[in-house]
DNA sequence: TACCAGGAGAAAA
DNA sequence: TTTTCTCATGGT
């Protein structure tokens, strides 16, 4: 709470996951694994513009044509069969409000069925499309513990989730403020953040604290 | 030119 | 069981 408070103090709140539906908030979760969002909002945008930016949309697409679509994104060919098996998932359970109705371990089990869709993904659209109390662990975040030495970097995915969701209260709008200001505080560059004290989050950071 | 980005799954050790 | 490899575009 301390690093929140510090984080919020020093960049405000953050406005974050730009989207006009929860669908498309899902759609981002799986285009934006390991890739830049700018490269994801090209393709979100290419989407918009087939008009193919909802479950129907998207089932009707052949994996090739859903690939070049997505293509800004990078890793397009894999993307797309992941996104068509989050859409047949969807579609089999009768769409994301079904999921919404679940106990929150019973639909974060159903979407870490879904090949292609991992914890961190399923946690973005538990969190920021379902709007449910789900703490979201990214690279960002394992970085932070580990430079604050909060954490040894060998924790588990959950060990940490349920780390935060321990520590805080269970307050979505709590989690999402947080997940983008380590994200914000990520994007700083070295030295010239108030909480790095010598270090930021970039990988090369000459500081190296990671071990 | 080289590095990095809001991961995940398969293959190899 | 743990580690390594593969997937790829675009900005800095």
């Amino acid at each position: 709470m301390q690093l929140y408070r510090g984080m919020l103090a020093a960049y405000g709140e953050q406005p974050w996951w730009p989207a006009d539906t929860a669908f498309e908030i899902a759609v981002g979760a799986v285009l934006t694994q390991n890739t830049n969002w700018s490269n994801v909002e090209k393709a979100l945008a290419r989407l918009k513009q087939a008009d193919s930016l909802d479950l129907q949309g998207l089932l009707a697409l052949s994996p090739a044509q859903l690939a070049e679509l997505i293509r800004p994104a990078g890793y397009y060919n894999i993307k797309s069969q992941r996104l068509l098996n989050l859409c047949r998932y969807l579609r089999d359970i009768g769409g994301l409000e079904a999921l919404r109705k679940m106990p929150v371990e019973q639909a974060r089990a159903g979407l870490l069925s879904v090949n292609g869709v991992g914890f961190e993904t399923a946690d973005d659209i538990l969190l920021y499309a379902l709007d449910l109390p789900v703490f979201v662990i990214d690279t960002y975040t394992r970085r932070l513990l580990s430079r604050h030495a909060l954490a040894s970097g060998k924790e588990s995915y959950d060990q940490l989730r349920h780390g935060f969701e321990r520590a805080l209260p269970a307050e979505p709008d709590l989690y999402r403020q947080f997940h983008a200001l380590i994200v914000t505080h990520a994007k700083q560059a070295c030295r010239k953040s108030p909480l790095c004290e010598g270090c930021c989050l970039r990988v090369s950071c000459p500081a190296q604290f990671d071990q």
